[in-house]
DNA sequence: GCCTCTTATGACATCGGTGTCATGACATCG
DNA sequence: CGATGTCATGACACCGATGTCATAAGAGGC
């Protein structure tokens, strides 16, 4: 009980049985006797002996450590960002692949600052991880330090130059899937407020929504998309508010309004009301993320894409995984996750004869898991 | 390069020197001649050399590690809740806190299943944390299993029965403030709906909002104060609408709807709208949490009361370094953080003599850091 | 020029487990 | 009954660092 923590010589030493002895009944891997396993047990309880993981792991040179590295937790303390809740559900789904491999996950933080990523694989490296995780806070395009060869390392959210495994959310066809899905509840002028092009999903997610229109006949309308994601919270609520106007005022106005976050749906919600327009009899809106707290707390809750955040961290942890028990598979480098649509009442059907919530299985485009 | 990491003795052979020096090199806790470092530096970068911390650990007996336990991460992919968002904040502040100690931070989650507490403790006395901390979803008590004494342990949101280091959000008297403000804007009919009072904050706030109309002195009016949450979404929104519906067809309705949450403040503003109120030209909305995704985006901005999350982590943290550093302290064994009111427009000023945003400094009846 | 002090370095034991090998006591087989 | 095999256990080396102690070479004091 006092002082230092038992070692595996004191446990021997009461239960009057050599280390090794000790060993075995705690591995099990070769016969020991019932009166002495019981002896040794009641030792260990005793003395609430708990093994060093660290003198353990020098013998067999196996950390059973995996290392997490991310932006999210400590991002923007300062940078007023809505904070990198992606990951947090992308870590969710490492730690649920992970609980019952035997690994411990070691988090790591970058602060949002990527040039401390260095010193904090260094880090890791000292605890001799088998695995690296990096998550990034929003899917992009990173360059890591190089780690060394038997460290196996996954992408998440993130991919690089190199071709290490990395697993992206599926933006294009998420938004492809839900464009078509509006598009079978009858609508036809489909305006997309968009997140800025030079945005990974921004690009992606255009293209899914062009690949919609095309699939359906319809022509691609340049006056009723526009990019309205900036940095500035009162400009681009300025920005939304006139585009949202301008497009309002066109001959064939829109009938519904895809924006390229659920943040920024909830937004768009208040600048309709300003504008006193009625949602969603007179306009429909969709969003993208099913960032719940948002998409289902609005009134009329939210049409949105999940972004399948979870399922992308159970995948990475997976494949790093398989990675640490037998190298190089040909699994493809890059996976992608596509999340489903989530159809709430934001988005008016205008087609009197699909009142059900009937999804017919269709091609698509796209080949995904 | 190939292989296994490397060793401080080959480092050692292909400098041409003994191992301890190699390791003073490392350490800088003893002399060493010029060349023979450069010598000892360029096999290290040669090498890529990063040394062990299991090894290091062995000797020194300290491994440089903190235990985190969480519900926040892995809880609810199902239970729908909005997922434990104010424990991620918190863990952000341990980790700045965290950032400059040379403490490297294990994360384990209990998956929202408190039981699965006691294992995850067990691997990090195998890993031999040198300190555990504690962060429950929200604000409540917990019972842990016991730890070895030398082993310093943190409370994060939570508090248990035998003295243990807790740091808490003062709800009481962030409640206090708000209404306080509000009085202040020249209120005087401010309904509350709460949460539930088993739960803590529920419980806690609702003294906070007594004591704020008490001070002002204001009756205590029961017609407008009504627990409005409850586990079911759908039947949460009905209990919402009858109550608010009610509340507005009494002769001396509110001038103001204090929610338990920012999340239920969102949901009123639908309600609102559905009935056909202005906001805040005809009522006025306030929340708690600051939950800023919300309450920024909403239009009006929402007036609420921001959770000091991050700064409960912070001390958290610190309290936790200084109890590794020195044993028992006398700090007090719980300490409440209080977060300050953030006041947007949802909240209408009904005195036009307060026109500013100038916060006279008032005497509370609380104590806090 | 001898004694001390600092600098610079290495040999060796040690931390707490586990892998390897050896040993004695029985059990089984032909 | 002797050969072989399994069970049960211990002695000992080893993993990769660091603490302790020893040693040798030069600097400075008297």
């Amino acid at each position: 009980m006092g002082g230092a923590m038992a070692t595996i010589y004191d446990v021997a030493r009461i239960a009057g049985v050599s280390a090794k002895t000790v060993s075995r009944v705690l591995n099990g891997d070769a016969p020991v006797g019932r009166d002495t396993r019981e002896a040794v047990e009641k030792a260990i309880a005793d003395l609430g002996y708990v093994p060093s993981n660290a003198a353990r792991m020098m013998r067999s040179n196996k950390s059973g450590l995996i290392g997490l590295i991310t932006g999210a937790i400590s991002m923007s303390p300062e940078p007023l960002q809505p904070v990198g809740l992606p990951e947090l559900f992308i870590v969710q789904g490492i730690q649920k692949a992970l609980a019952n491999s035997g690994m411990t996950l070691m988090i790591a933080d970058t602060g949002g600052d990527t040039q401390k990523a260095a010193p904090l694989i260094d880090t890791f490296l000292r605890h001799r991880v088998e695995g690296l995780i990096y998550v990034a806070e929003y899917h992009q395009k990173v360059t890591l330090p190089r780690v060394p060869a038997d460290v196996a390392l996954v992408l998440a959210n993130c991919y690089d130059d190199h071709g290490t495994t990395a697993i992206l959310p599926d933006d294009r066809r998420g938004q492809f899937e839900l464009v078509t899905r509006i598009i079978a509840a009858g609508h036809r002028r489909i305006a997309y407020l968009t997140l800025r092009p030079d945005v990974e999903a921004g690009r992606l997610r255009t293209l899914g929504y062009q690949d919609a229109l095309s699939v359906a006949g319809i022509a691609f309308d340049p006056a009723i998309v526009a990019p309205c994601d900036l940095p500035d919270r009162a400009a681009e609520s300025r920005l939304l508010l006139d585009t949202i106007d301008r497009m309002m005022r066109l001959p064939d106005p829109p009938t519904v309004l895809c924006c390229g976050t659920d943040k920024m749906a909830l937004e768009v919600y208040g600048i309709l009301r300003s504008l006193g327009l009625k949602l969603p009899q007179e306009i429909s809106v969709a969003g993208y993320d099913n960032y719940r707290v948002i998409a289902e707390q609005l009134y009329p809750p939210l049409t949105t894409v999940t972004l399948a955040y979870p399922a992308m961290g159970e995948l990475a942890a997976q494949r790093l995984l398989s990675l640490i028990a037998g190298p190089p598979r040909n699994d493809p480098a890059i996976e992608r996750v596509a999340g489903p649509v989530c159809w709430r009442a934001s988005v008016k059907d205008l087609s009197s004869s699909n009142p059900q919530e009937t999804e017919p299985k269709r091609r698509t485009p796209y080949e995904t898991i």
